[in-house]
RNA sequence: GCGCCGCUAGCUCAGCUGGAUAGAGCAACGCCCUUCUAAGGCGUGGGUCAGGGGUUCGAAUCCCUUGCGGCGUGCCA
């Protein structure tokens, strides 16, 4: 709607403001007394040599005849533009019944990579925000019209992995997780746990561990074959986690195929000039000049460091997907690496690392601090999950007390991953974020459940309504003109979030969309109003879009709660 | 040391490319269910936008500076 507004002050103004002038200065003012869209006309004022409260006036004079406008009015050097209602309602409510509302047209091709856990330990709340966030970017673009491929790589192989198996090894006994009853994955973090327990009396123990990722990597039979039992169960448990979450991968990677991959690029990159060898036989790559100093490649013993792996990874990606954009949803803590990576390859020459984006997110902490394996204090996934849900189901069962029991778990799972969800990705993407699980697992305000609340409320009346819609644009009342022009904002807040990448622009337009959807509920009956036919359009149209960004969310709905 | 990021109500956060009186939720207090779902709505109180300079018609927003906090700066992954 915004886009049409400034089409229609293009025409009389493109002496002065070009559409992108426009698009930057037009803004909404902080009130509905006035209006839905305002222009400061304070930059006018010295090339005009009038008051900008003049120059407002006479703008108001000469958009006095634009049906569009119901009224325009010069206040303190802004022109306020009050839309008619009737045009808005016709801009936007057809299209907000739309299945497709907002979606749009794209010809990239994008790769987005996130979660990538190590498998030593179980997924926690860190796994969670990233999960969170990857999920729902790549719906975020897939609705932009991007083709998206989600991929993940499984860091299955080296020291840490080790720890684990070690202790294992030591202490187990050859239990199984199964016969503990005790999910696979979470057993084998207990012996990361374990390893670093006993690291404390056995001052060799991580040399141990040393010799034991050695023994792997020759290929000893024995060490291999426990590192595959000790990953499957891992496997196995990140499997059932991302089922519960809702999260899914097109494609797969594991370190233990590639870690090896990757040395021919540099020593052609060495051989073209591109890298040099240091005195020590070190390869290096000379980023001085980028202010990113001196980054070693290949060691002195002609093994290759972790960068290299994730270099290859990316010619890898390139070869699978040709893709135009490549995110790597990653914490903020590596920063320095995804710089250092997109510039190397840069250097080499590659096609594809113009493309290369670090969708850098911010870290999770607790409000006691940051969580820390080794002191226990990390929150665990699946805990939080189902800890949440049970919380749900005594809500549930307040209000519901002979609910079927299979309804109030899909229910319970249902409300608890939309608090969690939402929880982890109201907050600006980019900023660390304090999470309270006391205050994720409340299920009133700002929270996930009041936007599936808000949904099952539209939905109730929607099923209760006994006649059809209607589409005509009625006089519409102030709660209901804002509702609308909320809903007509969401193309504007997909571009935006498309845009900068940032998932938590879509979450807080969420919010306010369902604050404003409620205020309507409250103030407006659908089903005994004389304009029941167009108000039941209102909350279709609501439906439809809240419903389209939870799913962009990654939060499933639920028709009634 | 150097680099990057952050600091907004008691707490958790919005405020997006400089605009009008800085907004929500939680917590506290008060009101609203014979009316479409009260997991809701409405109201009251609560602010030196970390401090100090600057830029300009206008700064929470841009620049400089100080303070506090986080992260990075591995031949770790």
């Amino acid at each position: 709607m915004k886009n049409e507004i400034i089409q229609i002050l293009h025409k009389e103004l493109s002496e002065f403001f070009t559409l992108e002038d426009l698009t930057r200065v037009i803004e909404t003012p902080p009130n509905d007394e006035m209006g839905d869209f305002a222009l400061p006309c304070f930059s006018l004022a010295k090339q005009f040599r009038k008051s900008p409260n003049l120059i407002a006036q006479d703008l108001a004079e000469r958009f006095k005849s634009y049906p569009e406008f119901a009224n325009l009015q010069a206040v303190g050097g802004y022109l306020n533009i009050f839309l008619e209602a009737e045009w808005v309602i016709n801009q936007v409510l057809e299209q907000a019944l739309q299945s497709d509302y907002g979606r749009g047209h794209s010809r990239t091709q994008t790769v987005v990579e996130y979660c990538s856990p190590n498998t030593n330990k179980p997924l926690h709340l860190g796994h969670l925000r990233n999960m969170a966030i990857g999920e729902s970017t790549a719906r975020i673009l897939a609705y932009g019209g991007q083709e998206v491929f989600k991929t993940c790589i499984f860091n299955d192989r080296g020291v840490h992995i080790c720890k684990s198996m070690l202790s294992y090894q030591d202490f187990a006994n050859g239990q199984r997780p199964e016969e503990l009853g005790i999910k696979s994955d979470h057993f084998v973090g207990d012996y990361y746990v374990k390893f670093a327990q006993q690291a404390k009396i056995d001052t060799n123990y991580e040399d141990k561990a040393l010799q034991m990722l050695e023994k792997w990597e020759a290929g000893n039979p024995q060490v291999v074959s426990l590192w595959q039992q000790m990953n499957e169960w891992a496997f196995s448990g990140f499997k059932e986690t991302f089922r519960l979450f809702g999260t899914s991968f097109d494609k797969e990677y594991y370190e233990s195929k590639i870690f090896k991959n990757g040395k021919e690029i540099i020593l052609d990159g060495l051989e073209r000039g591109i890298f040099t060898k240091r005195e020590d036989g070190a390869i290096v790559a000379d980023l001085e000049e980028y202010g990113l100093g001196e980054k070693v490649l290949l060691r002195s013993n002609g093994t290759s460091v972790y960068i290299v792996q994730d270099i290859y990874l990316a010619y890898l990606k390139n070869q699978d997907f040709s893709y135009d954009k490549s995110i790597y949803v990653v914490g903020n803590e590596q920063e320095y690496h995804f710089t250092v990576l997109k510039r190397i390859l840069q250097m080499l020459g590659a096609s594809y690392a113009d493309g290369i984006q670090h969708l850098s997110y911010g870290m999770v902490e607790l409000p006691e601090g940051k969580m820390k394996s080794r002191e226990g204090t990390v929150v665990d996934a699946d805990d939080l999950i189902i800890n949440t849900a049970d919380l749900a189901k005594d809500e549930i069962l307040k209000r519901y007390e002979d609910m079927d029991s299979a309804e109030v778990e899909k229910r319970a799972l249902a409300i608890s991953l939309a608090a969690i969800k939402y929880q982890l990705l109201k907050t600006e993407t980019s900023k660390n974020m304090i999470f309270n699980p006391k205050e994720a697992i409340r299920f009133e305000g700002d929270t996930g459940p009041y936007l599936l609340y808000s949904y099952a409320r539209a939905s109730s009346i929607l099923r209760k309504a006994n006649r059809e819609m209607d589409t005509q644009p009625w006089s519409a009342n102030q709660s209901e003109m804002r509702l609308i022009k909320k809903i007509a904002n969401f193309p504007q807040v997909l571009h935006d979030s498309i845009q900068k990448l940032v998932p938590s622009m879509l979450a807080n337009y969420a919010y306010d969309l369902c604050q404003s959807f409620n205020h309507f509920f409250h103030e407006c009956p659908v089903l005994k109003s004389q304009f029941s036919g167009q108000r039941l359009a209102l909350v279709a149209a609501f439906r439809n879009t809240i419903g389209i960004v939870l799913d962009l969310l990654g939060i499933q709905t639920l028709e009634e709660m």
